[in-house]
DNA sequence: CTGTTAGCGCGTTCAT
DNA sequence: ATGAACGCGCTAACAG
């Protein structure tokens, strides 16, 4: 790589101090029009691009956050990314955007690579322990948790929390199921790890309890994806004859349990209605569409950010909290 | 932020120069065992991080490199993205990912501030205009192109190219058309601006020229999305009621088309026939499942970060190509 | 309005 | 095996 163009050579250039330049690509004031003028000229011409790497190192901050999801290829990420992205731009920070694969080795990893690279920042989508990543949050300069509540016992660090009411999510998907007389209930309950799902397995049982007595046997984990919903639903469906209805982690995993009634020969609805979560574009485009509960993806991950923002810019003892309301879509997959 | 632990804090700690220091955490050799493992101990202890940006400064490199996207939370560039980042990641690259929004404005922006960043190299979904394009290139440390092959006369910059065979896939997909006796063939494009848009229309238009001539009126642009399609296939049947098959830009558009069908009352493949193109998961989902070309996604992301790595790291001179060939599969919509 | 000084935190290049 | 001096490119805090 040919040596860059620096504010040197165009202080040289233009015969002014570096201050100079630097007050003009920055622009500050305090340098009068005609100089401004002959300096953006040469900066033009030669083509500079200021370091960003520089600057970081003497201003002490990057205007980067990092923002760290399971993963993109979900539809459900995509849109919390795009959201937190198109916020950030706007207010002029840059989005390092990292899988963590479901490993939370991995995520460790990123996160300690962010840190490194000195982000300003960190949306956190976390799937680590409690104990862990509060352990972790202690040395952030700034942080945001997605669908994420620390137990307050574990000596929270101050930080920005954004989440959807999973807890009432899951009441009210169940609720629905319970009104159209299903007694028997599955439920998908995605991964272990993942915050929501114990929320939204909360709002299950909460619901069941009043009508019936939950059954742990009605319940198991998966992974949140097509083909994870399609191996649990399988078993689940011939573990327990006598269910009417599954509800599930989110709209992958609805999608995988129609596809394993179709294999199984079940018809949906009449012989086993599926609720799925999130509503994600797909959960209308299947058949039969699916009967959800939608997250505001977009909102989330932009709501995310603008805490953030907030905190690297503000203050960042106190803790706050945003929470989104869900919201029931009733479609034919469980009408 | 309170003042970071640094090079130096380790060394005054543990009795050493800064640069034993850095040769420990650099795992580089020339230290003995006892001091490294002294040093490391405080490391640990201090809960040092090592500035990622001051090394960038020192060293003149980044270890990110660029990702330039349309749009995330499109399933293809998902996965483009997914397969990127984890190769990357592999190889202790960091991937900062960008989405453009289909404004080249945005693209130019962000490509910008990639540089400011000092990315070492940049994987580019560009949507730029030629001319524009190879001038941007000239300023780029190290580049590839994603499914984009720049006209050679532009007087091509040394770039790495990866794509798909666009014109043999919409040629794949129209003779396959063609063969079920289909003669009235509408496409519906995608963006004006795609370069692989404008590749499988090339395709669509030589394969169509076999048997039956070209109707510029067959085709529309429509942006790549559900709504795209099904606003343009709305309008496509409409002014063209011999239509008995559409070929899609890509799978999103496709269901958009399902749904215009749906809209207008003409039942799919019966009356018109459909096929879409990327085989993303959304294509087996929809009913009826699409016939469509599968384009290797992750594979893409992944080969062009390696490709983009050996140029960063070998020679930059050379312009390497890597074509991959797309696969028909027929699915209902098109049987 | 403009320039000077002094780092930001690290790695490179030589010495020792 | 270890260290000292210098520079990466830029800006904060002053001076003038």
């Amino acid at each position: 790589m040919a040596r860059n163009v620096t504010v040197a050579d165009i202080a040289r250039e233009a015969g002014v101090s570096m201050m100079t330049v630097s007050r003009v690509i920055n622009q500050a004031d305090g340098v009068s029009a005609a100089t401004r003028q002959r300096v953006q000229q040469i900066v033009d011409r030669l083509n500079y691009s200021p370091s960003a790497i520089a600057r970081s190192l003497a201003t002490r901050h990057t205007g980067t956050i990092g923002l760290v999801v399971p993963d993109v290829s979900n539809p459900f990420f995509a849109d919390v990314a795009r959201g937190a992205e198109h916020l950030a731009y706007a207010e002029g920070y840059h989005v390092f955007l990292c899988n963590t694969e479901e490993d939370p080795q991995r995520e460790l990893a990123v996160i300690h690579s962010l840190e490194e690279n000195r982000v300003d920042g960190l949306v956190l989508f976390s799937r680590l322990a409690p104990g862990v990543l509060s352990n972790v949050l202690k040395h952030l300069p700034a942080a945001v948790l997605l669908n994420r509540r620390p137990t307050p016992q574990t000596g929270l660090p101050p930080v920005g929390l954004v989440r959807l009411n999973d807890t009432g999510g899951g009441q009210m998907v169940t609720q629905h199921l319970l009104n159209r007389g299903h007694r028997v209930i599955g439920f998908l309950a995605g991964p272990a790890a993942s915050y929501s799902g114990r929320a939204r397995a909360k709002g299950y049982q909460q619901a069941l309890a009043d009508i019936v007595s939950f059954r742990p046997e009605w319940k198991c984990h998966c992974a949140p994806t097509v083909e994870g919903g399609l191996a649990a639903a399988r078993e689940l469906i011939l573990a327990q004859p006598k269910l009417t209805a599954i509800f599930c982690f989110n709209d992958l995993v609805a999608v995988g349990a129609l596809q394993a009634c179709t294999e199984l020969g079940r018809r949906v609805p009449q012989d086993i209605a599926i609720a799925g979560y999130d509503d994600i574009p797909l959960a209308a485009l299947v058949t039969p569409p699916l009967t959800t509960c939608r997250a505001p993806r977009y909102e989330l991950g932009a709501q995310a950010v603008r805490l953030l923002l907030n905190r690297i810019e503000g203050c960042t003892e106190a803790c706050e909290e945003v929470v989104f309301q869900p919201q029931l879509v009733i479609r034919a997959s469980a009408p």
